[in-house]
DNA sequence: GTCTATAAGATGATAGAC
DNA sequence: GTCTATCATCTTATAGAC
């Protein structure tokens, strides 16, 4: 592996643990073993190492919910399979949401954008698949897929909040577990609309 | 005022808007005036002042949810009245659920404290009224009270996140509206269980 | 492509006068 | 209680040899 995607994977992995603002080149350099010329040969700057790294980040973390929500299963199954899967660290916190909190992240368009695209992506999915569940008569319809598809993603990184907070990651599991089962209370209503085969 | 009590509010601030770690005694004293000298009589190290600001944030937040969680209206009302609240500035982020991204402030005890009290007093106060509102009928009593009283929080802490990746505050608003339409649909499930006045 | 040397400025504090 | 001076260390590079 060359130094460039071992400068990038190390700078990913301290965005993650300590955010951009709070990781300097010295850190970078250290955790990979590549040196100080390397580093400037391959990256101009620290923001351009920052920007290759946020950029690596989001796209690691996007296939993981993709294949959930757009796997098999009915909307309602994949939705919940979305909010149950069991690869997170919430001690740990997110690798990209933990980005919106760093202030020299927010007012750099270069490093928020990519950021601002998972979200957005992620979105575009949930409300998807709400809309499937709605079809299916899976999810009452009176529901706004846009609010449900915010409330779902917010209880995840609320949840990384909450977690890091009491240092437990029960609340982590407690909160997207709230999630489902208002999701599997509201399917279980009887639906307001008139049942019809076709119209 | 006094110096101690400048130096507080400039820390308070810059908690806020930067961080712990990413905050200089320097942009502290920048901020209120106050000479270096003033600074560390009061205070012996950042450490000290930081564990002062933390503690004053942290203290600052909590009254404005006692007052709606305990103040009049029925329970699922209160609730929604928590969750309806205009008086959040969501692209600046949480003056104490910030606080968790900042590994300085998760790894000292003494700053992570008041952070970790608060969520747990919010979360105490949340999981009564839920409860209250199921006793009361307006809420199924088959759901979990902890599961719900976390999602609630993670409907405000994870929108801070939406809203700032987003660069607009309408995913907070949206995430809040999602979890204000599920409790009220959930409130106007039939009840499965027996209706009985008193048993 | 990688190395070492160097540097201007910031950080987090200490010293001692007033 | 507040002030200025000083300090060792870290940050974010740049310069130039190999």
């Amino acid at each position: 592996m060359g130094s460039r995607e071992q400068l990038v994977d190390a700078m990913s992995d301290l965005l993650w643990e300590r955010g951009y603002a709070a990781t300097s080149p010295r850190a970078v350099r250290e955790r990979c073993g590549v040196g100080q010329g390397s580093m400037y040969y391959h990256f101009p700057s620290k923001r351009d190492l920052g920007v290759a790294a946020v950029e690596h980040n989001c796209s690691t973390l996007l296939p993981g919910s993709v294949d959930i929500l757009e796997g098999p299963g009915s909307p309602l199954e994949r939705l919940i399979g979305y909010l149950t899967r069991d690869d997170h660290e919430p001690l740990k916190g997110c690798k990209v949401g933990r980005l919106t909190q760093d202030p020299e992240v927010v007012s750099d368009p270069a490093l928020l954008a990519p950021v601002k695209n998972s979200f957005a992506t992620i979105h575009t999915m949930l409300a998807g698949v709400i809309a499937e569940a709605m079809d299916a008569g899976e999810l009452p319809d009176s529901l706004d897929a846009d609010h449900l598809a915010d409330l779902m993603t917010t209880s995840i990184q609320g949840g990384y909040v909450l977690a890091i907070a009491a240092q437990d990651r029960a609340p982590f599991d407690s909160a997207r577990a709230g999630a489902v089962d208002l999701l599997r209370a509201v399917s279980m209503t009887p639906s307001p609309q008139t049942s019809r085969k076709d119209s």
